[in-house]
RNA sequence: GGAGGGAUAGCGAAGUGGUCAAACGCGGCAGACUGUAAAUCUGUUCCUUCGGGUUCUGUGGUUCAAAUCCACAUCCCUCCA
């Protein structure tokens, strides 16, 4: 099997802008890049594909620049609903940064920024000389830019595509990066590159684009969003465990192509793996696979044991029984609250965020959907102390099947 | 510029003087069953000191009583110019 072919096989390949590419990716032979606008501070599990997708180009000896849209970041790539608010620029270049250390984290790549060669682009060479390279029939016809006709785009934003052509035309100039990779979603920017490539250098040009396919759930819902919002690559913002939790909870009509998309599991393996998922489902070995090959690979081997002992931990049942320390270590980085000594069960509740009011905290304890230090709290005048807390510490609540919540006397 | 129609809870949508904290569907949350899955079933879904309090785009009015009637404002849609 080719790396292409296996590429294809973990359902990675949306589209190519052209056959001859495999060969150059199967041979390792290519420069590529990627981008990302600095607009958040971290990567989620959302944009995670299309980098482990250059990762897996990485590994056959293709070289990866990791590029950081300074300039395009400044503009704002149009999204379908609305204009976007315009960041700062500290802002922007702390994410930047914050961006290329997860990058780096993954596989090492040669940063760029496309500030570097926008900033002292003037107006008139710009309209002049690249200008004359577009077309606006064309660029009105790219999805992005269609979807908002009727609503209205500004200048500035339909101008982003012209920007992106750049930085793909100056990559090709001063790196010989022929290929673009990004999700399917940009295609309409790879194509405006090749498109500006060929009309600068001549058709002889070569260079290519593929783009990775959107991540599906087969529910139809978002992917990558668990309760409380994104499910982020930095552990400050969402703890191994959150993150280990958030594989584990893969339905079973997903888990497969997870495994096929996201790990460095060999194909032998997956199907190993397939095979039990499809003999004993109730173990989960599928599930269990993938969020422990994925808190690896972002969270290391740390990361993952952390994971794994809160998880033990907290559904085993046997919550009562842990100690001081390692309810330290099993909660670290998850949310908590100190509170007074003494404190009514419902206020806890509320306090802690595990119910938005009392009456629902009122409404959970009868609901019989509240634990307290492992055991079911039905009683609505129960009052949480520091003498029945854990090493006169912790009390841990749990709320449902799986959400808990730490308070700390 | 003219003529109509509309705005109701997270979303969709009933309700057109009191029986309305507002049907129903979706979504959310919880419980049961399971495997921390799916499907299914049950409960729940403005706040509350459980007395009550605050809601139906906004403001003012009519009325013992307004989501419901009237006036004005704002926004949206359709048709005509």
């Amino acid at each position: 099997m080719t790396l292409f072919e296996e590429l294809k096989w973990r359902g990675l390949i949306h589209s190519v802008t052209d056959e001859a590419v495999i060969e150059k990716i199967n041979n390792g032979e290519l420069t590529f890049y990627l981008g990302a606008d600095p607009t958040g501070d971290s990567l989620h599990v959302g944009h995670l594909l299309v980098y482990l997708f250059a990762k897996r180009l990485e590994s056959v000896g293709n070289k990866p620049i990791f590029l950081i849209g300074g300039a395009t970041g400044s503009i704002g790539d149009p999204k379908p609903g609305s204009e976007r608010q315009l960041l700062s620029a500290e802002v922007t270049k702390h994410n930047a940064e914050c961006l290329y250390e997860q990058v780096k984290g993954l596989f090492p790549a040669i940063l760029v920024n496309n500030y570097d060669w926008t900033h002292n682009l003037d107006i008139l060479t710009f309209l002049r000389y690249y200008g004359k390279f577009f077309n606006v029939n064309y660029m009105i016809n790219k999805e992005t830019v269609k979807a908002r006709l009727d609503s209205g785009i500004s200048y500035t934003e339909f101008s982003y595509q012209i920007l992106q052509a750049l930085d793909f035309e100056h990559l090709y100039k001063e790196y010989n990066c022929q290929l673009q990779v990004g999700g399917q979603d940009q295609w309409g920017n790879i194509t405006g590159g090749l498109e500006l490539i060929r009309k600068i250098h001549g058709d002889e040009a070569k260079a290519y684009g593929v783009t990775v396919p959107l991540v599906l759930k087969s529910d139809g819902t978002k992917f990558g969003k668990s309760e409380g919002g994104a499910v982020w690559l930095n552990p400050e913002k969402t703890s191994p465990y959150h993150f280990y939790q958030f594989w584990i909870n893969t339905p079973d009509a997903d888990v497969m192509m997870r495994l096929k998309q996201f790990t460095f599991l060999s194909v032998e393996e997956i199907y190993e793996i397939e095979k039990s998922f499809i003999a004993e489902p109730h173990l989960r070995v599928a599930q269990k696979a993938l969020a422990k090959a994925m808190t690896e690979l972002i969270h290391g081997a740390r990361g993952l044991e952390q994971a794994e002992k809160i998880t033990q931990a907290l559904f085993s049942g046997n919550i009562s029984e842990l100690t001081v320390e390692e309810i330290e270590m099993a909660f670290g980085g998850m949310p908590q609250v100190e509170v007074e000594e003494n404190l009514p069960l419902i206020d806890a509740l509320v306090i802690s965020k595990a119910a938005s009011s009392k009456r629902e905290a009122r409404q959970f304890i009868e609901n019989g959907a509240v634990l307290v230090n492992g055991t079911q709290q039905k009683d609505l005048e129960f009052v949480v102390s520091k003498d029945n807390a854990i090493g006169k510490k912790y009390t841990i609540i749990r709320r449902g099947k799986k959400n808990y919540y730490l308070l700390k006397h």
